[in-house]
DNA sequence: TTTATTCGTGCATATTCGTGCAATTTCATG
DNA sequence: CATGAAATTGCACGAATATGCACGAATAAA
């Protein structure tokens, strides 16, 4: 048995029976208890499982969850968020993608004047609840766990019938001639057809995701209306988003 | 078992139930005393739960009134929950209505086997994103904002296209003659539709709701499969339900 | 107060873990 | 093909962890 292919073995058998005992595997595959534990080790240091003592559960029991992520790095999106509110006008129909930054952005929405909000985000949509004057449509679809939004072609289906104003879409990496890049291709083709159906494209970019590329390219930098980037970070790293004729709110 | 998740058991029975009795635990788990009682002391030193003498209460800041109150409140619906999970099969599509009776049965779905779980609450949708097996299928629509569900055409029209195994119905208020009813029209509208698409409908009927009528009928009594209702409920009060057919899975 | 549980600590035992090491296989490079 | 490097695997052994038991202290109940 290759060491891969044991590898992916041990992943199945965790999705199926949601726990790893090393000790039962190690027999069941006639391999010694190091091979399986060295196995596991590594696993983990690949944040695929969660190691314990005497086996491995699944990673989602007690991975910084979105609840976490939500938390760290607040600071920055709030600015950002701050600044992105200045762009929405009553009776806008906004598109809100999924992601924490949105979603602070979400919480901070005027509450002085109407206007819609879509999202494929039941997160953003909770976020939502409480809001007096926004009306809120959800779009369905598959949820991709990741990142908890609705994909696929049910949602792909909805948002061709929208006319977005403004669609703020939320990306995992930026680089002005890569261009803008998330993490899984499905949820990518998503954002590609908001972007194409909204009159104008903002995203909101923590500093950390700057000149960096991500597995799903969504679109290129021209397709974009306006960055909004905090103020902490040096023009010379946004000169390359400039030169392709695109909008900068500091924040 | 393996340490880390009899730790895990213990935190879901101290969410489900409301409390731990270390001695009655031990027994179910056939473990020791001691064991049940290190892991007791090591959730309370992370802060996840209040040791107490003879067991363990969750964190509630409430005040002891009003906590107890919820959770005797919260006690049937766990009980009715826990009653209605016996209901679902692998690989079956299960709708689930809105409503924190549902939200209670979606917290303890199975997460041994894979099936398919569709609703149109964001709510819903957001207590799932950690299940490690279900596949969540999200209606979208106009969010109705008191109970947090999609309503509308667009709602309308993917319901037409699923025909689910199983819909757990919500309604506020249940009589063997007037039938099921809840607050909204257009919130009926929808879920007599999902009655329609459905091949059976179960309703977790907390006691409160029985022999009451709301605004809005949903679907007469004999379009419901059976009901999950407290054993402390005398017989005589859902003779008229078994009258019409209707099953009774008594929690 | 008395009595019965429950708790915490110390200790013994068994299991599991990690590291270093050697034997073997596989890979890469000339 | 040859040869050295890298990876894989099993074993040994000391360390870390988990578990149950005993016993005196603390707590709740009567």
């Amino acid at each position: 048995m290759l060491t891969t292919e044991r590898k992916a073995l041990l992943m199945d058998r965790l999705r199926r029976d949601g726990r790893i005992v090393a000790k039962a595997i190690a027999e069941e595959f006639m391999l010694s208890e190091d091979t399986i534990r060295r196995d596991l080790r590594e696993l983990a240091a690949e944040g695929l499982l969660n190691r314990v003592h005497g086996g491995a559960l699944p990673i989602s029991p007690d991975l910084p969850d979105f609840a976490t992520r939500t938390r760290i790095e607040s600071d920055e999106k709030q600015r950002l968020a701050s600044a992105a509110v200045t762009l929405v006008s009553p009776g806008q129909m906004l598109f809100l993608d999924g992601g924490t930054t949105n979603a602070a952005l979400a919480r901070i929405l005027p509450r002085h004047f109407a206007f819609t909000v879509v999202t494929h985000s039941p997160t953003i949509a909770a976020e939502l609840e409480q809001h007096p004057t926004a009306e809120v449509i959800l779009l369905g679809g598959r949820l991709y766990k990741h990142s908890m939004v609705a994909v696929g072609a049910m949602t792909a289906e909805a948002i061709g019938r929208l006319r977005p104003d403004l669609f703020f879409l939320g990306v995992t990496a930026a680089h002005p001639t890569e261009g803008f890049s998330t993490g899984d291709i499905e949820e990518a083709a998503i954002k590609r057809q908001i972007v194409q159906q909204a009159a104008s494209t903002w995203i909101l970019l923590t500093s950390n995701k700057l000149d960096a590329a991500s597995p799903a390219n969504v679109v290129a930098s021209d397709q974009i209306t306006g960055l909004v980037v905090s103020n902490t970070v040096e023009a010379s790293r946004l000169a390359g988003f400039e030169a392709k004729g695109i909008r900068l709110l500091r924040a």
